[in-house]
DNA sequence: GATGAAACTAGGTTGTG
DNA sequence: CACAACCTAGTTTCATC
């Protein structure tokens, strides 16, 4: 984890397919260095793999929402995480400090998909109470810089 | 963007360097059909392009929150958007219904340099008040369901 | 108009120094 | 890590339905 290995996942992050070749060419490394790079990175876990970014808007999931979640008694991230891991509109959800157990990050297709969707998620055991927050609009949604301070 | 361009979409979801004909063989097409039908969803924008999936931890990102922004004054989403565009720590942003503004979703090495951060964010032109919930941990992560209803 | 097969080009992969 | 050879995949063209 050096500063080309870092350079080299700023490439993947920008483009996915991009030829190692390209990549080699960037960070001035010849195409087999950069696959083998890439192999080591994909190895430890540092890359996940690479996705598709898709238009939620094309695919018919223009409607968002932030949900706080206030889960009743005592309830482990573990089992937050399968109970919340069938509900398909359900794209992120993270425990979190302060008044709410755990955010739900929702997209739907419509508002009426949104209410069937956080009426789902009310119905799972354990779940208190709901705060629902409606996105408006995306103004910004970006990889995290690498190599930032720390 | 009939059925087959979403299951093609799903592929290139799950491993955007899939090969073409492997998405071929899983949707039932030739690998130069499935390539014109690529060519076509990213022309049209549905398909934006295609990023690597990077661990937060491994790269020294470990510490994250969502912040309620509270805006002062009138100020229009495309002005909080370039206000917030140069923090480097803010992965993602949106406007909202309800009490605050704005949701901003923030990135950090620590939880020092969250607090820089945050101190950064406060100091944005009409930011008026923030409200910051520290994520403990990342229970689910996902991209959008292809193809759900609505 | 879109697909499938084949030919050609480019990139991925492995071995060697 | 670079170089080189080999092999696989991407790309284009053309014929077909």
């Amino acid at each position: 984890m050096d500063a080309i290995d870092h350079q080299i996942i700023s490439c993947l992050v920008a483009d996915a397919r991009a030829s190692y070749a390209e990549i080699g060419n960037t960070v001035g490394l010849s195409a087999p260095a950069v696959k083998r790079r890439v192999d080591k990175l994909l190895d430890s876990g540092v890359l996940r793999g690479f996705t598709a970014v898709v238009d939620p808007e094309a695919l018919g999931w223009g409607t968002e929402a932030f949900v706080e979640v206030h889960f009743g008694g005592n309830v482990t991230p573990a089992e937050i995480r399968s109970s919340l891991e069938p509900l398909a509109e359900v794209v992120a959800a993270y425990t979190v400090s302060g008044a709410a157990d755990a955010i739900v990050h929702l997209r739907a297709a419509s508002i009426h998909h949104l209410e069937t969707a956080l009426e789902r998620l009310r119905a799972v055991d354990m779940v208190d109470r709901t705060v629902s927050t409606v996105v408006l609009s995306t103004l910004l949604e970006r990889p995290p810089a690498p190599g930032g301070e720390g």
